[in-house]
DNA sequence: GATGTGCTTGCGCAAGTGCGCAACTACGTG
DNA sequence: CACGTAGTTGCGCACTTGCGCAAGCACATC
């Protein structure tokens, strides 16, 4: 068999999708593209960015088989391709979301009691 | 509520999450600590790495909070900090092993039938 | 076929990232 | 206190990445 050549091949894989994550844009397109397929042009004026740099954006995005586009008359239309990408940022989200709503609901203060450096600060 | 002041300030928290997990060594760490807390030094070898380069990945997980460090003796015994991330990692090692399932078993000759180009290659 | 709109690509720059190496700190032992 | 083990940090380098800008390609219209 000997499928996984290298443990670290299929965490290259994984790494590469995780990649195309790292951009808010991209994480914007993503969302914004859950409502239903829309062109290039709208969707750059939905995250506020340029034409060519959402097309870059979803350029990777397209590359990474996240999302997928196909012309309709002279614009072209992007969708979702990999809908478990979704899941998996919803999940992502969810600890953004709980780390948000600890520090923002009580007015301040909640300086973090628990020092959470191991070796402590070396100098 | 209106907590979210910019829609990307959101996603750029979650970016950043995403970030530390762009690097395979990283995702290796993250799924040693899978079985349970361990040493610096035995993630070190587990992931081939050298012990600065392990303690730098740890350092960077922690920083995110993915993971957490205590001292016991002389060593530094990690473990897993944010459970809810190991989901999300299921979840893209599922699409990276539906991918990888799909190139593998035929022996190879399976060009992409699929053109998925919308706009063809412009050069 | 000439014009206009929609999208993509190439280029150069500034900024960020991973790595090895060496130096330093923290704990345990004698 | 001297010494050894375990871990962290600083530094410099090579590599990658995101962006704006300008140029080019694809489709629709006239």
């Amino acid at each position: 068999m000997a499928d996984d050549r290298d443990p670290l091949d299929r965490y290259r894989l994984h790494a590469d999708i995780c990649k195309v994550l790292t951009d808010p844009k991209r994480l914007l397109l993503l969302a914004a593209l859950r409502d239903g397929d829309r062109t290039v042009g709208d969707l750059a004026a939905s995250i506020g960015a340029s034409l060519p740099n959402a097309s870059q954006h979803l350029a990777i995005l397209r590359a990474a088989g996240l999302v997928d586009g196909r012309r309709e008359g002279a614009a072209v239309r992007y969708r979702i391709a990999e809908p478990a990408i979704l899941d998996a940022c919803d999940i992502v989200d969810g600890i953004v979301a709980r780390r948000v709503a600890r520090r923002a609901p009580t007015q301040s203060a909640s300086a973090p009691a628990a020092n959470s450096s191991p070796a402590g600060p070396a100098g």
